[in-house]
DNA sequence: TTCATTTTGTGAACACCGTTTACTTATTCT
DNA sequence: AGAATAAGTAAACGGTGTTCACAAAATGAA
């Protein structure tokens, strides 16, 4: 019951899987979902397409294993900054801003991992647990980051944790989107706003933080 | 050269025309781009999918039309609230929450607004003026509702109204996508909050328009 | 090594897609 | 009425994801 890679044969399957992972990542990533097919990969590795159901059952899930690949590497990203001790506001900012970038490294995969639109009535236990994906460990970073800077007494503490840390999720969501989507939504044409990219991040991460922060009026 | 539906041609034109669009705006609606095919809205107007070719240059031009079409429900909903006098944080929070609960109408619809990429380095013109589009007139909106609460005194003064605009942009439309995206973002399994849909989206709007708001500690 | 078995790769096909072309049928205009 | 224009169609082209029967190769046992 060795699921090592002892064996050739497994060493052989394991690499072949990666080429394929390999191949689909860079068309991905240049040309997103709509120039990636079955065939096109096949191609690239030298393989007939039908060899690549060898490796994997669908499209999709191929797909979706290059967006928790992904969401792995924002999870490091993220989890790298909140490590860094810093006063708290400040690291606060920065988790969000540092997610903003490292989702906007890869355009493409980011975008394609909120593609997707939920079934709509049947509440149903969904086959993929999303308690086990990356995308919910690295948003987990951002709840405990949260309920550190509650505990710190940084921020309102009448808000809860975890719905302050969604709406702060959404926020940060939004703007790398946003930017995905209109290639430079800092600067668009109708309101040029004098920022650059980044400098629009920083300021977006000032006022998400901003909306949980203490008001000199607040008591405790 | 009138372009009215006075000779029965033009007014026969408009009206198959109309039927395609509601054809598609009834798959699309459920099934989304996925589900919608030239050949599925021929099969439900029992035309022929080449017909559709004498209306509509492509797919892509059909749903676009669509898109827009939704924009302006969008568009007509926030302004509605917006002309709405009442003082003034709280109309701020009920546009930013009447966007989010119209987009969320039709979420599919929404989500394919903001499906595209923009193309990486080109920066070229960019053939469909954002400018005079449904989602540049929706966003003027909450762009003169934030210079409202700059003049009012209500916001600091230091944002500037166009960042403080799209900021606000980002963060209600990243809540529109992830509710759409996870059915039931508000209490998900992995946290539920004890909010109901409509109650987190009024949170949220809350925390976004509190972070442009003036804290006691600010001056003029 | 030799042989049977399992795995890996293939080519052809199926059913679908968006789109174009050549063509027929309606409709409009003179 | 007849000519000109528009509307509609069937068939095809090249593309897609996927499956299936089969060939080739690697593996495990004798």
């Amino acid at each position: 019951m060795e699921d090592d890679l002892h064996t050739p044969a497994e060493r052989r399957r394991i690499r072949v899987r990666g080429a394929i992972l390999e191949a689909a990542e860079r068309v991905f990533a240049v040309e997103g979902e709509a120039g990636l097919s079955i065939r096109r990969i096949a191609d690239e590795i030298d393989y007939s397409p039908a060899a690549i159901y060898k490796y994997f059952g669908s499209k999709d899930e191929l797909i979706d294993e290059l967006k928790e690949a992904f969401f792995g590497r924002i999870l490091e990203s993220v989890n790298e900054i909140a490590d860094r001790s810093e006063p708290f506001p400040g690291r606060a900012r920065k988790c969000v801003a540092g997610y903003i970038r490292t989702a906007l490294q890869k355009p493409h995969h980011y975008v394609a991992a909120f593609s997707g639109i939920a079934p709509a009535e049947p509440a149903l236990p969904e086959s993929g647990d999303f308690s086990d994906s990356n995308r919910a460990r690295a948003f987990a970073i951002l709840t405990d980051m949260v309920a550190e800077g509650l505990e710190a007494g940084c921020f309102r503490a009448n808000l809860g944790r975890d719905n302050a840390a969604k709406s702060v999720w959404a926020s940060m969501h939004g703007l790398a989107m946003m930017i995905a989507h209109f290639n430079d939504f800092p600067s668009m044409a109708t309101m040029p706003s004098g920022m650059s990219q980044d400098e629009f991040i920083t300021f977006h991460a000032d006022l998400v933080i901003r909306s949980l922060e203490k008001t000199p009026g607040d008591r405790t």
